[in-house]
DNA sequence: TGGTAATCGAGACGGTACGTCTGGTCTTCGA
DNA sequence: TCGAAGACCAGACGTACCGTCTCGATTACCA
């Protein structure tokens, strides 16, 4: 993406991401540093900003490319009734690399404009859509404007999650995320049958 | 907060506070240096060590101590249906002042278990609490667990309009907020009546 | 020299040591860049390296290997009473030319010994040379150890003018190196009477 | 001299320079670099750049501004017959310490305008005044024009010994740098008679 | 009212990391 | 098959800030 072109080096690219990654979640994308990753991956400095514009174009690639990390990532649909999906989110968002990966992901995000964008169109918009195909499964409304009311639906119930871990010491418990889920379900039905 | 005494420099700790306001949004916060609040507010970096252990705590200082900035402020509770706070701040967090105070004030939080905690107490949940009152009010709920309902409902409804604006390059647009607001007050008299 | 074969390129092995002419020339030793070389004669890097071991003992064979350059070389022996090539050499050290050339020399022969070695076998020696040769007929001298004195004397004279070159702005005037000269043939021809 | 102020550090401007030139004759010129003035120092770098502009101004103050160093420095002038201070030339300049600081001089001065005329007025124009001097006194000469021959033959007198020692492994002898000091006062006795 | 302490601005200090440049080696790919 | 092109690791460059530490000069309080 930032060039077509890959590094073919003896850890190459993979290992550079895989580094930047285990920095993050060890110690935070603040404590993060350049000169830190290419030292944990072997790699001379250079070679990070031949392929990266900045330490937060790296660390989104680091974890949007590999699809396999991080491990309970929020990364699926909704199934069912939703509730084992949202308790996992909860969980993800209680757990020490949820925390790291999506602080880390925000702040590369709030540093640069095209990071943002970028996270958006790879990460948070899959999510997104995913969560809207799920609820208008889930809570059929063929009214016009339901496509607008399910998209602030899906934000409510990311944005509440996503909001709690990021503005409290402790995020949203199962339960209060199961209460979430279920108040914008009851809504949207409401919103369907008027 | 930090020290009862107060600076007596030409321009004094409010001098300060609103240079680091001034430059944060101008500049953002990642651009925010120590050495550049302290040329801009003409006071030696001691006197800003003096009376604050970080960059992020002065930050802090700075959007909260002084009730009169950020100048449309999400600091007041909604009143009557909501319709007319809720899309206020939904032109908050789509202004440049809202959205700049706001990502200093998230990243301030990212980097300062302390500061996080300040800025929650300080910041964060008056917001909510005043949200949280409005809504027993405007959805009476006499059953056991309606506070935690509301909590969610509160979490749900300023949690979608941050993280419209952190994820997205086009924040909530007030028909937007008010959807949301629909849904959530929706959720709630279903869970009420139920 | 260091290699038998020859670069093929399209500048070929010249084109290489005159692009490294022109740099040392323009710009002077200190600025100058293997990759700048290579750069200039549109040559890979790689190609450098496979026949100078490094920038010195390129430049070295730069100014060494064509006789046709620097144009008014220092590299011809005195003739005749030798004013005229003392006024020569005192104009070709205070030219750009010379300067730049006479200090490239130096330090690439101060960076390296076996370049030190090369230009001394190949640029120094021989020129001192022609000045012993030339003051031993100029001064005829059979006693037991004129040799060693002609030696001295190449020295004086020569290391006069360059010594005056590397510690000073302005280096020997035409007048003040015929001073030199007349000083040495005088102390020449007192030793060879004593 | 660069700056009317000096480091008023732990160590201090006298710990950095003494650092300087050890690694100076350790390893030379050419291996120094900042960074290692400053960790051999125990400095930071920017107190480096602050009071130095370039590697080279400092090495030049190094070596200049304390007399008592290098030890058996060519900084005196000579006396009586001047045999015994040539001699002590020869031994200086065949020295290790006395190559390394000449050769580091060289490069600084090379290097620099500004230092060139800086090393120039502090070290060589003394250094050329001195022996001026005791011409004058060992070779009386009223003529008009002595002083230009006595420039002259000081020049002849240390170039001699520099130049030797700039490009060849083997500097002057003791018995060769007598024998150029012969040459000069033969060749100035001449001149004063005629 | 004059003397003494606290506090100020200023900015030097030892450091860390930045983003860039170059050195010297190794790999790719087109002619 | 060989060389241009340039990626690679390494590490120094000169700069920006960090958080700490002197400096005088300027208060402000007490004698």
């Amino acid at each position: 993406m930032h060039n077509v072109k890959r590094p073919r080096g003896a850890r190459g690219r993979e290992g550079i991401l895989s580094s930047a990654r285990s920095l993050v979640i060890e110690s935070g994308y603040e404590a993060l540093t350049v000169e830190g990753i290419a030292a944990a991956a072997g790699v001379g400095k250079q070679t990070l900003y031949r392929w990266w514009p900045s330490k937060g174009a790296l660390v989104a690639d680091a974890f949007l490319d590999d699809p396999a990390i991080p491990p309970s990532f929020a990364s699926t649909a909704p199934t069912g009734d939703g509730v084992a999906w949202v308790r996992a989110q909860a969980d993800y968002f209680s757990s020490a690399v949820g925390t790291s990966v999506t602080r880390a992901l925000t702040s590369a995000t709030a540093e640069d404009e095209s990071v943002a964008i970028r996270v958006h169109e790879r990460f948070t918009a899959p999510i997104l859509a995913g969560i809207i195909d799920w609820l208008a499964i889930t809570v059929p409304d063929a009214a016009a404007g339901a496509t607008e009311r399910q998209r602030a639906a899906a934000d409510m119930l990311l944005g509440a999650l996503v909001f709690r871990m990021l503005t409290r010491s402790e995020p949203l418990s199962g339960d209060g995320a199961e209460e979430v889920l279920h108040l914008v379900l009851a809504g949207l039905r409401t919103a369907a049958a008027r």
